[in-house]
DNA sequence: AATTATTTTTATCAATTGATAAATATGTAT
DNA sequence: ATACATATTTATCAATTGATAAAAATAATT
């Protein structure tokens, strides 16, 4: 895959006031995000992404220009529809940290934001299909690498670390805080549906409320620790 | 990727008396080891292999029977040469519990074994290749899934869940302590090299030593905090 | 209803991929 | 030195893939 610097080009648009158009485009991305999201771009044919989208291949052309800008558009699609849950959730506990948190707040804000994220990443279907996209572009980057970084993963790690200083009885951000919060993130990605792994351990069929649940009482667990130690130069 | 089940072929074996074909058979693993780790199955092609390898495409099929028979073959030339020093520290860690162990010995014990884990994901270039490979493969199994599961995934995780327990003052395993495992873990492959996200919000060019050693330092902060917790039930 | 624009489809193409067969080169045993 | 076995290579193939062009079908405008 191509990771030259590529300008977004948009091709068939879905308002040419033309009925059809924005149903097709919607189709095709939601079938490219599963089909990327699960096999990666190379395996990902778009023959296999026209057939689940009830189109044919060409159309795939038509509308995003190429398997390129098809891939792009579903990162684009991810950040404009399947973020708004973990958007209000940091908004809030951004809002919180501006009006001044103590370490309890913190660790309360810390709990909801990692809840929203295991909601997010490990129960709702049709969010994960996003998440497995975004994931997958996480550890291969490729051509929406940085827009992903730059929108979702860097603000979303740098929230957590900061909540976690608080915690921890900091103002300042330091380096172990960004450690804690890329393990914890990570540690959640692996009950994610799809990791074969985990199930298999854990002998889930899929992580489900209870699995969540538990995840969710070990972060909580942590996260108590923190809170429990004494301030530093305190 | 074909996953059906497959009896493991061995094609052009290593130990034909003539002097030249261990050396292209081991040339071929290695440069497959990092292709597949990489790229992936679908993306890493056998002729990208066999000129890492230095020899031309049909050896692959000539040695390997294929494709297929060489993703095999990687896999278990990393469970016959790679985890070496994982084995060493698991071993040492069961002989520990088979002769009694208590909580402050477990902690040190399931940091030996968390650092020797840490050791071969975040530091060494060649394991790091193959862990690579392992890591993939746990993330989408394929052919060498089962091989890898039975051989190197549950028995680590199920060692590690063993010295959490005991850590926090049990002598049986819950499921809790299966997620702490896991979790653990995927917090060390967090920091492996080209997790690209972490090496961003980290400002780090890759982990390396001092980077290591401020990850073990989170999870010993963690395993200290198990161990300070009075035992259930006590 | 006629014209224009858009969408969908069929047909085709060049390039790539894993596999195969046969030829050539090299190594081993007698 | 000869015969046999193994390793390497060249050449070829069928299938697949993303892209393209043109034709056909459908939708919107006048």
């Amino acid at each position: 895959m191509a990771t030259k610097a590529n300008t977004r080009q948009v091709y068939r648009q879905s308002n040419t006031g033309y009925s059809k158009s924005a149903d097709t485009r919607k189709a095709i991305l939601r079938a490219a995000i599963v089909a990327f999201g699960r096999a990666g771009y190379s395996a990902a044919t778009t023959r296999q992404i026209a057939d689940a989208a009830g189109v044919n291949q060409p159309a795939i052309n038509y509308y995003f220009g190429g398997k390129d800008g098809l891939y792009q558009a579903c990162a684009q699609e991810i950040l404009d529809n399947f973020k708004g849950p973990l958007e209000q959730v940091s908004l809030r506990a951004l809002e919180a940290i501006g009006a001044g948190l103590d370490r309890k707040g913190a660790a309360r804000q810390l709990q909801e934001l990692l809840s929203a994220l295991a909601e997010v990443m490990i129960l709702s279907e049709e969010v994960s299909e996003a998440a497995g996209f975004v994931g997958r572009e996480m550890r291969e980057p490729g051509l929406a690498y940085q827009m992903l970084y730059r929108n979702l993963w860097a603000p979303g790690i740098e929230l957590a670390a900061a909540l976690i200083a608080i915690v921890k009885g900091r103002a300042e951000v330091e380096p172990a805080d960004r450690v804690d919060a890329i393990m914890m993130i990570s540690g959640i990605s692996a009950f994610a549906p799809g990791h074969s792994v985990s199930m298999q351990v854990m002998q889930w069929q899929a992580a489900g409320k209870d699995g969540k649940a538990l995840v969710l009482e070990r972060l909580e667990a942590q996260i108590l620790g923190w809170a429990r130690t004494p301030a530093p130069g305190g």
